[in-house]
DNA sequence: TGCAGAATAT
DNA sequence: CATATTCTGC
């Protein structure tokens, strides 16, 4: 039966969001202290409405009466799938398979999480032509919307009993009120990648946000994410092709280069590397994530 | 305080 | 859709 009874299906509208905040995690080691085991459970980390300040966090709240709703969302694919939440999306063969792509190689690593088939060495972050293959998003974060929309992850984790200890279950994101602003994207340098591919196959006429959106097939992209970033990236290349100061033919010393520079200007950016991480998040991020390169979790 | 980056408004 | 402005986190 695919209409969910009220209170049931929607119930609390839990959504997932996608680690988009650092900070969550930053504010909230407990998350860290044992770590996702997996990547439903990592996917379901960054509650934004996680009551980051809630320093008795420590208690994940495990609560055996929390239905883990959130994965029947999918899971109950098999027996009864909520398809209100399908509706106007794209079909399978467009969706992506986050499950997986939602951890880095690197993270995984840190985690010891193993994704499918040692991700590790297989997946190699940085591999080419995303747009060449219809193979759309891969590694890509992408933003929690509480909005409407919202793909749901194609979590093929064959059901571990993980804990849901998601937010309460009403407003997972955003202490339940919808009210409020869209967590913030984190363009990550493969998700920038994808971008600047797409505006490059699609040309100076047609990357328009709708078309950006819809070439990069991210999903969780909205079409103000890209917009926004667009703007960005448009000032950024005005810049870069004024003689304003291009030390390089066309480097890019701020966040806004073409994916991974390969080889970053020796006279170091004075701002942040070369990828389109949020600056000095991104460390921080990366730490709290526990990719402490000098110490261990 | 200023800056950068993303959201939101126009 | 493009641009401007606001917001937020360092």
């Amino acid at each position: 039966m695919p209409a969910p009874s009220p209170g049931d299906s929607l119930h609390g509208r839990s959504r997932w969001c996608a680690p988009t905040d650092h900070r969550d995690i930053l504010r909230n080691p407990s998350l860290l202290a044992r770590g996702p085991q997996t990547p439903a459970e990592y996917v379901m980390l960054s509650p934004r409405g996680g009551r980051p300040h809630d320093a008795t966090a420590a208690t994940p709240a495990p609560s055996s009466s929390s239905s883990p709703r959130h994965r029947a969302g999918m899971e109950a694919g098999a027996s009864g799938r909520v398809l209100e939440w399908e509706a106007g999306l794209p079909v399978a063969s467009e969706l992506t398979p986050v499950s997986h792509p939602l951890i880095t190689p690197a993270l995984a690593a840190a985690f010891r999480i193993n994704i499918g088939g040692g991700a590790f060495a297989a997946a190699s972050p940085f591999d080419d032509s995303p747009l060449a293959h219809d193979s759309p998003t891969s590694h890509l974060s992408f933003p929690c919307d509480e909005d409407e929309d919202e793909e749901e992850v194609e979590e093929e984790g064959e059901g571990e009993g993980e804990t849901e200890d998601t937010a309460s279950g009403s407003g997972a994101c955003r202490g339940g009120a919808r009210a409020g602003k869209k967590a913030r994207m984190v363009w990550t340098p493969e998700l920038h990648h994808r971008f600047v591919e797409a505006v490059g196959h699609l040309g100076d006429k047609g990357a328009v946000p709708k078309a950006i959106v819809r070439l990069m097939n991210v999903e969780g992209l909205t079409r103000e994410n890209v917009a926004s970033h667009l703007q960005k990236y448009r000032i950024y290349l005005k810049r870069t092709r004024n003689p304003a100061a291009p030390q390089h033919p066309q480097p890019f010393p701020t966040a806004y280069g073409p994916s991974f520079d390969p080889h970053p200007p020796s006279d170091a950016p004075s701002r942040s590397d070369y990828c389109a991480f949020p600056s000095r998040e991104r460390d921080q991020a990366l730490q709290a994530m526990g990719w402490k390169r000098t110490k261990d979790v």
